[in-house]
DNA sequence: CTTGACCCTGACATGATGTAAAGGTGCAGA
DNA sequence: TCTGCACCTTTACATCATGTCAGGGTCAAG
């Protein structure tokens, strides 16, 4: 299967499919005579697995770990889990934050008029 | 003042504040027979209120504009008003994937044992 | 005059991704 | 067989906001 097809059938892009073989965070692909790199169910499989966690916001960094324990059958499942609860930490930390801010703008745009006057509590506070 | 009294005076790191003269968010600083940049206490004013938009998430790109209308004594507050709460929707889509990722794995982690055993559905969603 | 704190520019790095250029490959149809 | 198109290859530059480092100049106090 070249790139193109392996791109397709896993959702991640032939960009990315070649940057995480840069990065090593997938094995080499195997090349054809003609360069061609070739990969195989299994090898899109794995894609899958990376544009799945991809999904629920993992780093690459984090993945490299997930797709080592995917591959080692002697791992503990309590290893994932920890991780996975690691992470659904930082994004509740993220999202609580973006959250705070949008509450300051509601509050802010809510002691706005917004009409055509110049005064406006949004700019007021930003010069603080 | 020098690069390093109007950083610690408006909380923007000299290395920010060199990179928005580059970009053209702000203008060139006044610079000594040195060569030294000078800033005025308008210039420090103007770096807070960059701190400040920054801290509420405000992309570069918008703080710009919010520059142009700050300093724009015919602005209509309902200019401000709109681009804050365009701005607040935007932070709110964003806390809503990373509480959706978070869920997602909260679920997930709630229905993995997390001993020494291999089996984990957590690598099995991924696998999906 | 030396020393240490400060400033200058330029460059490289991050993380994940897109896009474009310049060139080789493979296949199907004329 | 030639041609054209779709596909592949690598390399490089761009994004966004920020850090850090190197190699060099400036300033002020001792």
């Amino acid at each position: 299967m070249n790139i193109g097809a392996a791109s397709r059938a896993s959702g991640v892009s032939q960009r990315m499919i070649r940057h995480y073989e840069q990065i090593g965070l997938i094995p080499g692909a195997l090349r054809r005579d003609s360069g061609y790199r070739d990969y195989s169910e299994a090898d899109v499989h794995r894609l899958r697995f990376i544009a799945n966690a991809r999904d629920l916001g993992f780093a690459i960094s984090e993945i490299g770990t997930l797709l080592a324990l995917w591959s080692d059958q002697h791992r503990a499942s309590s290893e994932v889990r920890s991780l996975a609860l690691a992470h659904a930490e930082e994004l509740g930390r993220k999202a609580r934050a973006l959250e705070a801010m949008r509450q300051t703008l509601l509050t802010l745009a809510q002691q706005c008029h917004g009409d055509d006057r110049p005064d406006c509590p949004i700019l007021q506070r930003l010069e603080d």
